[in-house]
RNA sequence: GGAGGUGUCGCCUAGUACGGUCUAUGGCGCCGCACUGCUAAUGCGGUUUGGGUUCACGCCCAUCGCGAGUUCAAAUCUCGCCACCUCCGCCA
């Protein structure tokens, strides 16, 4: 008879939302090509559990006008009172259960429902859009050289001793390797602060809430590394972490941005095969990543200038590449719209994927319970948004558009400040 | 890891030995009104949060760190968990 959390339900996804439109999650449904039927499970239950919910508190009004009769009452009276009341708590107790079972079901079929998307195209991996290709791609005088060739020539990559202390996947950055990783990210968090996002450090290992909360368990769940021993889970990505910062929180001065610097986990599971050389799909990299918390009216917009960021971010480091409007079945359980920024690599004639920015819109605010007020002071789930602004990955596409006949690699302007003036990274003698 | 302590509506706090008008006390802060050259002070009233419902006034349910249990009835009793504090141990 104590504590009842499905009162909030609602919250998890916009029930009445729902309610009125559920045309809408049809539409999104089919364009991730997922279950459409799930919508009107939804319906019916929802209607079943707002039944039995009205039905308890009913009772439950009963009981306790009955429960103070009781304490009032004195001898023979008080006995025929106490017998009523015993009646009564019976049928609160089944028509709580009832209402908490439907609850509990409602609940588990809501958080298997992903993001209702906005505008993003119907269809699959293979189906997005290009909205934009930036910068000259570099033709060579001379065969290039792959990025681990590269690497190692500069004494840069080491990626057989990494698979001999961890296995394939690992790696380790050494020399100008790691500077150039530190430089990349500096440059990232400079940029970051100077566009006014708060700088963290955040937690790499989080409750199962909190990974559950951001969608990381839903289709992308056999990507992530759990720790049994402690149930906690390493983060794929800063996101986690700055996205449960405000955990329960009502928050107040939207916009809040934060720029996250992380080290970043993923099992790559089911990827066997794919990208195996060189640092292109590892178990654990560095990552700069922006999140933003906004009014859900200014998403969009938000989303926008995530991309504006990550341009301007590309820009110094002077690569090549296309920005595509990523297609609704290759969207994470959490997006509503996602644009990727893939640079051009030289030598797999394709350009892949160095940046990403999501619009979860309320997603994860709703899971997490993240709100602000609205203008009549009511509490209203915000929206989040992240982009990466620089991951180890991007030193993949800067050594090799960058590269000379001799090996050796040019430095981007901007990121000679913080390789000590550098222009060029020779190759060192074995 | 071990021992002890603490957790009440923004902040502080009463209540918990003995379950029942706790529908949670008081103060601070805040809001409204009154009074007042202005400000201040004073007086009166309001003020947990969330959900549902109502044109509205309201009304209903939940909420005393979280969860489970006992009971007609739990802030109060029982069990588990979490966070923080103190001491001890261990350690990069």
């Amino acid at each position: 008879m104590r504590g009842r959390k499905s009162d909030n339900l609602g919250s998890v996804i916009d029930l009445r939302a729902l309610r009125d439109d559920p045309e809408r999650v049809r539409v999104s449904q089919r364009a991730r090509g997922e279950d459409e039927a799930v919508v009107d499970s939804l319906l019916g239950l929802d209607e079943r559990r707002r039944a039995a919910l009205t039905r308890f508190e009913q009772l439950r009004a009963e009981q306790k006008s009955s429960g103070k009769l009781v304490s009032r009452a004195q001898g023979e009276e008080k006995q025929a009172l106490l017998a009523k009341a015993k009646e009564l708590a019976q049928g609160v107790k089944e028509a709580e259960a009832e209402s908490d079972a439907l609850g509990q079901e409602l609940n588990a079929l809501l958080r298997s429902v992903p993001n209702v998307i906005e505008d993003a195209p119907a269809g699959g991996e293979d189906d997005y859009v290009v909205l934009e290709t930036v910068g000259e791609i570099p033709t060579f005088d001379f065969t290039p050289r792959d990025h681990l060739e590269l690497g190692e020539l500069l004494g840069a990559i080491d990626m057989e001793r990494g698979a001999k202390v961890s296995g394939s996947r690992f790696y380790f950055l050494t020399g100008v390797g790691m500077q150039l990783q530190l430089a990349l990210l500096n440059l990232a968090m400079e940029q970051a602060v100077a566009a006014g996002f708060v700088p963290m450090y955040v937690p790499v290992l989080v409750k199962p809430e909190t990974m559950e909360g951001t969608g990381f368990l839903g289709n992308h769940a056999p990507e992530v590394y759990h720790l049994p021993a402690d149930d906690l889970y390493l983060v794929g990505t800063a996101e986690v972490g700055l996205a449960g910062y405000h955990m329960n929180e009502i928050l107040t001065d939207l916009p809040k941005r934060y720029a996250g610097w992380s080290s970043c986990f993923r099992r790559e599971a089911g990827s066997y095969g794919k990208d195996t050389r060189g640092i292109i799909r590892v178990h654990q990299f560095d990552k700069v990543e922006m999140f933003s918390y906004v009014d859900p009216a200014d998403a969009h917009a938000e989303h926008l200038r995530l991309l504006e960021w990550e341009k301007e971010m590309l820009a110094k480091v002077e690569l090549p590449y296309r920005i595509i409007d990523t297609a609704a079945g290759d969207l994470g359980a959490s997006a509503a719209r996602k644009f990727d920024c893939e640079a051009w690599v030289p030598t797999q004639h394709t350009y892949r994927e160095l940046t990403s920015t999501s619009n979860c819109t309320t997603f994860q605010s709703r899971r997490l319970s993240i709100r602000s007020r609205d203008g009549e002071g009511k509490p209203q789930p915000v929206a989040t948004l992240n982009g990466t602004l620089a991951t180890t990955r991007w030193i993949v596409a800067i050594l090799e558009n960058h590269q000379q006949a001799d090996g050796s690699v040019r430095v981007p302007e901007a990121l000679r400040k913080f390789l000590g003036g550098r222009e060029v990274l020779e190759p060192i003698g074995r």
